[in-house]
DNA sequence: TTACAATGTGGCCATTGACCACATTAGAAA
DNA sequence: TTTCTAATGTGGTCAATGGCCACATTGTAA
């Protein structure tokens, strides 16, 4: 179950995850096979079924190491936070820098089918567990008295539909291809103007 | 250049457009092929690229035929507005309700990589046209002075964010396995809660 | 030392996208 | 009406892919 040193290649499933966000990178998400990681790894082109079911699998492994990763930046960037309100708007800028830098794994984890997050456990409870964070950043809000008491999940899932939608419309070069500075201010804008500040 | 009337099979053309669409319904965006449309069609594996260079340009005729639905869905959703920031919230709502409608155009429209998208000046167009529509709105806002002058663009990118960030998680199923209905009501809540009213 | 299970290999098959030369037929030109 | 050309559809072919098989290799534990 947990990755074991590999015996003959060295540290095959790790490599062709790593692999794999190259080629992401470098043909989008549709232009990664199983055939050309093995090439990369050195190994031969059956090598990787010792280490994912299938294409999915890796697919999967992909997007919940990329959950881990953005529930890292956004704890990161919130600890400078001056309070409550100012730690959920750098989570969530965080959300947007993790987008715009890995692009690979952006892609990997929102534009997969939806069974590929239910089939696979380990890459939904990193989902869920990025969810959580955002939760809790909320729910500070509200006990700090500066989000309206009510159903947490609801603003939570608010907060992340703001940011999400950025993030993807400027990792689909949908922003008037801008630089990341300025794709920032932006999304500072969009969370300046929903949060509640005002209600 | 034009399509004109199919000579043999009747209108292979828009058959192959109606039956991608089923197909990205059936088994997502990655399991259409070119073949298996050809297949429904009753024709050869052949006869589809007498009407579409490659599988992209398919994919870009698809997607573009969903921008100009997007646009009339918002355009005739806004028409019973009361002034213009009530249009342009129908209009913010009728995107929404067009890719839970139409997850297969939707995910077509924004699943494919970017490149598709100035590669094919069609689609690139329609695409165009419908933030165009949005723009109209947002500046109808702002001449109604609902609106604080400025960057109209600025705005309608910020409201564009919105409606797609709703629409992208909750056509990923992300938005815990919701009726539409209740999907809706809260994509409200979103839009209600940035409306700058307040500002 | 031996046995076993984890790991890697080459062979194989159906499917796919894309190209080719060739067949058919609609519709303009005669 | 007949002819001819270009649009449309067909079968053949190729390389690449995902996935399966049996078999080889090797670390590790008995």
């Amino acid at each position: 179950m947990a990755q074991r040193k590999p015996y003959h290649h060295g540290n095959l499933r790790e490599v062709l995850l790593e692999s794999a966000l190259q080629l992401i990178a470098e043909e989008g998400p549709a232009g990664f096979t199983l055939r050309e990681l093995a090439r990369r790894a050195g190994v031969s082109h059956n090598a990787p079924y010792r280490h994912f079911r299938d294409r999915d699998e890796l697919m999967a492994a992909v997007a919940a190491q990329g959950f881990r990763e953005l529930k890292q930046a956004m704890l990161r960037a919130s600890r400078s936070g001056s309070d409550a309100i100012d730690r959920l708007k750098r989570a969530g800028l965080a959300y947007i820098r993790f987008a715009l830098n890995r692009p690979q794994h952006f892609s990997a984890m929102f534009e997969s089918p939806t069974r590929v997050q239910t089939d696979y456990p380990d890459a939904a409870a990193a989902s869920e567990e990025a969810f959580s964070t955002l939760v809790t950043f909320v729910k500070n809000c509200q006990e700090e008295q500066r989000f309206p008491a009510g159903d947490t999940r609801e603003f939570a899932m608010l907060a992340w539909s703001m940011v999400h939608g950025v993030a993807k419309l400027a990792t689909t070069g949908r922003l008037r291809h801008r630089s990341t500075v300025e794709i920032l201010k932006f999304a500072e804008l969009v969370i300046d103007n929903s949060l509640p500040t005002g209600r």
